[in-house]
DNA sequence: CTAAAAAACTGGTCAGACCAGTAGTGATAA
DNA sequence: TTATCACTACTGGTCTGACCAGTTTTTTAG
């Protein structure tokens, strides 16, 4: 076949995509076969260079495996959801944990810092709102409303370039730890210190001392981190442990 | 080359591994520019197509993107920061320069004193080379080596977050100023101002003085901000005049 | 009928060619 | 002088056809 075809994008990435859609469809069942490289040639009329990056990429994507001699075959499991790359980069090193916590503790830090100075008087309801919801709230809806407290103070700072990375942040975050946050409220005076820091903050920002929220912004992020990583070292199991005796 | 080695896995894999791991230890930095495929085919001595496989991999994983007819780069930590639609719509105010340079100045800070902290005899030697390096030159190639200076002490943070989040602040900061920091050294008295701070921060690092050195990051980054902001002010016409009557 | 050998698959790699965008260079025209 | 445009030398994208290295099937020799 002549070489033409502009084509949108690439003709590999399409190719990968028909067939990721097949997978989706269930046209293609979990273990099973796909066309060998040289039929998806001569059926889809490309080169086999295309198909076997096209098949690459899928396998970069965990969508199928590959064995030489045998075939590619659809994957058995697919459940995770796409995660953020640059995590998947550092799995290894248990240690990016505490890298990200240490770059949001600065951060956070700024964040209640600025917003003490900038806060308008929308902010400061928004703010008290999810710091009431907060307070109130039980189990696991809390997580969300203490990610609801941070996020509307970073809004409160009024730098969309600060509030961009905090979120991107908390996304690589929330990928990567396992723990999540949630699971530290199960622990009764871990919680209360928590609420004692959120307190802090709080009263930082509505009274316009942005030294203060700052100092509590950092010694809250430190003191989960903390948390975070000693759980990350002993397992899991002291989570359930407490849960089980409550 | 003759086509041999049996090779684990793949060749293409292996290729692909090679890279994250210069991407995961700060060795290749967002928006930086990956050799071409023809460099890497000679250089790791395989075909074409292996390289384009490890490729079509990494850019599966969205660790990299392509562009046909410029190359591949390694992606952003901050996701789409330059599409985000949240981003692009401050990117005309004058106020987002200041918000980026408001973010650089708490991490450069941080950077600078975890540098202090943690660099190595390796690190130290970098950033003597590239602080001795910025004060012979001259012109153009000093706004190289300010960058190069500061790279340098974003890695002795030994944070590969900190230091991908930072890269990815200064692309976002080289898209959206027109006046080149490089400007800045044409006046006299900013240029002083600016090598007294680069001074203080290298004294910092190299006796080990954290506060003292993200004291002076801090400090540094500030300026900056403030005479890059007046710059976009007054137009470049002042700089143009400081040119000329030098 | 069985077991070993051969043939016909499979994916993995290599080589060289050409197409299609991009960017820098230099010559030409205003 | 400056601005424009064609040219050239990059970049990635695709195609072709060959050979290597495993796996499976078929054939064949015992």
């Amino acid at each position: 076949m002549s070489q033409y075809t502009p084509a949108s994008g690439s003709i590999a990435h399409s190719i990968a995509s028909k067939i990721e859609k097949m997978i989706a469809d269930s046209e293609l069942l979990p273990g099973q076969k796909i066309p060998s490289e040289r039929q998806l040639c001569s059926r889809l009329n490309v080169s086999r260079s295309a198909v076997r990056e096209a098949l690459r990429e899928l396998q970069a994507r965990q969508l199928i495996t590959t064995e030489q001699g045998k075939g590619s075959f659809v994957a058995e499991i697919i459940p995770q959801a796409k995660q953020s790359p640059f995590l998947q980069l550092y799995f290894d090193h248990s240690r990016t944990l505490y890298d990200l916590y240490e770059v949001r503790q600065q951060l956070e830090g700024q964040a209640a810092e600025l917003a003490a100075q900038r806060a308008t008087q929308k902010d400061l309801y928004r703010i008290s709102k999810a710091f009431e919801d907060m307070e109130q709230s039980q189990g696991r809806s809390r997580a969300h409303y203490d990610k609801a407290f941070h996020q509307a103070i970073a809004e409160a700072s009024h730098n969309p370039v600060l509030i961009h990375v905090l979120a991107s942040l908390e996304e690589l975050i929330m990928h990567s730890v396992q723990a999540s946050v949630s699971n530290l409220y199960h622990l009764k005076d871990t919680r209360e210190q928590m609420n004692k820091h959120h307190r802090q903050i709080y009263q930082g920002i509505i009274k316009g001392n942005p030294k203060s929220a700052q100092k509590a912004a950092i010694a809250h992020v430190s003191f989960v981190s903390n948390c975070l990583q000693k759980f990350e070292q002993q397992g899991s199991n002291v989570i359930r442990d407490a849960v089980l005796n409550k």
